[in-house]
RNA sequence: UGCCCCUUAGCUCAGUCGGUAGAGCAGCUGACUGUUAAUCAGCGGGUCGUUGGUUCGAGUCCAACAGGGGCAGCCA
């Protein structure tokens, strides 16, 4: 067998009268007296084909046999269907039965199930309609990314996942160590010390998984202008929400000669053509999405692809929020960050699509945003989304040296650490900017799903580590 | 990490006041020349998450544990 070069997609758009092999997994079968229909799944692309196994085409008792979630291949010819679903359709004249699947403990049934319970088969999650939807969504919102920054001429660039710098600041990190042995499996596995030093550990120090490759982005971008990120990421956070993980992909773009606003300018245009590009090349898997999962879904998205994002600095936000005459939980200040019910209400009630705020507390903020003249905010912008929260989170870089320091010393930050971003400072300094996108939010966004553990295939959150 | 909720058939769920268990789907048997979550008739299917407690009696009340989920914090 080779690797298949043609697909059920492609079978819709041949010619009635075509002769072809359609290989995929049974989603469901109907018999009437005389005929049976198999709806036929592959995964590339949303419709089934529906196969029409003729009175007498095979014995009975292999027919039975193609329950759900068995895997086939028909040979067969294209006909135009003459009943409503579909326009062809595959007439059976040869079949092969690859795997059965036994009805009575294939846990996948034809009529919905919760995606918590699915949640815990992801391995056979995704032959149903959601989850092919959400990969095949994925796949080319992955493409669409990189689309997007060759045709501006970003170079994607690789940073370490494994880092040796604590100080990358964005959150708790998992320590990469071969000091620690696991001996015994399952419950009884127990963890054995070799050493507690850590320069007999591998790397000689400390080592941890990346949290962010924005460092090294920006020293790869004062070189080549424009780089992007585009890898794996982790937080030891113990984060037990619908919008966190402990893995999860992060897109980090960085460029050299340029200002917060030319970041926001990116941010929006970024996820205007990651959604455009979803809007018109995976128009099925969405439609769904807007009938089972999210009415307001092509709506918003249209809506959010052709208009321009809110812009408000903090400090107004701020204001608008004690203006607003809301009973919050956690009444809003400044100085304060804003809380999940503040955001939700910016972009759901006040504005009703993303919007961008700016200008942050210095105090709230990292240490590497640039100060801005009035000494206490920094050039920080996030992009909140109605339903998920912050997208996207960046900032104009603070690319004046001693000013940096100064910053360093303000967090209590090691400044020797520091000193291959210092150098950064030190020659051909630059102004830039950059921002962070949690790959699976935008996917959140952009299909509806409510659970950020639905939109990767296997999600490691605390205490899930399954697959 | 804090607060809260859930766990009953393969799946989705009912189960009243504590009195020994129900439906739909799936499965099986049959009916129906073309269905689209096919339809119709019949049949089988349960250690009520686990352990302990209260009680004459526990799916139901209490506790611990396990698994799953929601909200918040941390963030992307």
């Amino acid at each position: 067998m080779d690797y298949r070069r043609s697909y059920v997609k492609d079978i819709f758009s041949l010619a009635p009268g075509s002769e072809v092999d359609a290989y995929g997994w049974v989603k469901t079968r109907r018999d009437s007296k005389g005929v049976s229909f198999v709806q036929l799944s592959d995964g590339s692309c949303f419709q089934d084909l529906q196969v029409v196994l003729e009175a007498g085409a095979f014995p009975e008792e292999t027919v039975k046999q193609l329950t759900t979630g068995t895997s086939v291949r028909f040979r067969g010819e294209v006909v135009e269907s003459p009943a409503a679903g579909q326009a062809v359709e595959l007439k059976a004249t040869q079949l092969e039965i690859y795997g059965i699947a036994d009805a009575t403990t294939y846990p996948l049934q034809k009529k919905g199930a919760t995606m918590e319970f699915l949640r815990e088969i992801s391995h056979l999650r995704v032959r149903g309609n959601t989850f092919g939807a959400v990969f095949r969504v994925r796949s080319e919102a992955a493409y669409a990314v990189h689309k997007f920054f060759h045709e501006r001429g970003f170079r994607w660039i690789h940073t370490p996942i494994i880092t040796a710098s604590d100080c990358e600041g964005a959150g708790a990190m998992f320590a990469v160590s071969t000091s620690l042995e696991a001996t015994g499996h399952g419950d009884d596995a127990q963890w054995k010390l070799k050493s507690a030093d850590p320069t007999q550990d591998f790397f000689g120090k400390p080592a941890f998984l990346t949290v962010s490759g924005q460092l090294e982005a920006e020293t790869m971008a004062l070189g080549l202008t424009n780089v992007y990120t585009f890898g794996p990421t982790f937080r030891a956070e113990n984060s037990n929400t619908a919008r966190h993980l402990a893995e999860f992909w992060m897109i980090e773009p960085e460029m050299a000669f340029c200002s917060l606003e030319g970041d926001m300018k990116l941010a929006e245009e970024f996820l205007r053509y990651v959604i455009q590009h979803l809007l018109d090349h995976c128009g099925p898997d969405l439609e769904f999405f807007n009938q089972r999962i999210e009415p307001e879904l092509l709506k918003t998205l249209e809506h959010v692809a052709t208009s321009s994002f809110e812009h408000m600095t903090y400090t107004e936000a701020v204001e608008a929020l004690a203006a607003s005459g809301e009973k919050f939980e956690f009444p809003c200040h400044w100085g304060a960050d804003l809380q999940a019910e503040h955001e939700r209400w910016l972009t759901e009630v006040k504005v009703g699509r993303p919007v961008i705020l700016t200008d942050y507390p210095k105090e709230i903020k990292a240490f590497y945003m640039r100060l801005n003249e009035d000494g206490k905010t920094v050039r920080a912008m996030d992009v909140l989304a109605p339903r998920i929260g912050e997208i996207i989170g960046g900032s104009q870089r603070e690319e004046r040296l001693d000013i940096l320091e100064d910053r360093i010393e303000e967090f209590g930050l090691p400044k020797e650490a520091y000193w291959w971003y210092l150098d950064l400072r030190r020659f051909g300094s630059v102004p830039h900017a950059g921002f962070g996108l949690g790959f699976e939010r935008l996917l959140m966004y952009v299909t509806g799903m409510k659970n950020i553990r639905d939109v990767i295939p296997y999600h490691r959150t605390p205490g899930s580590a399954e697959f």
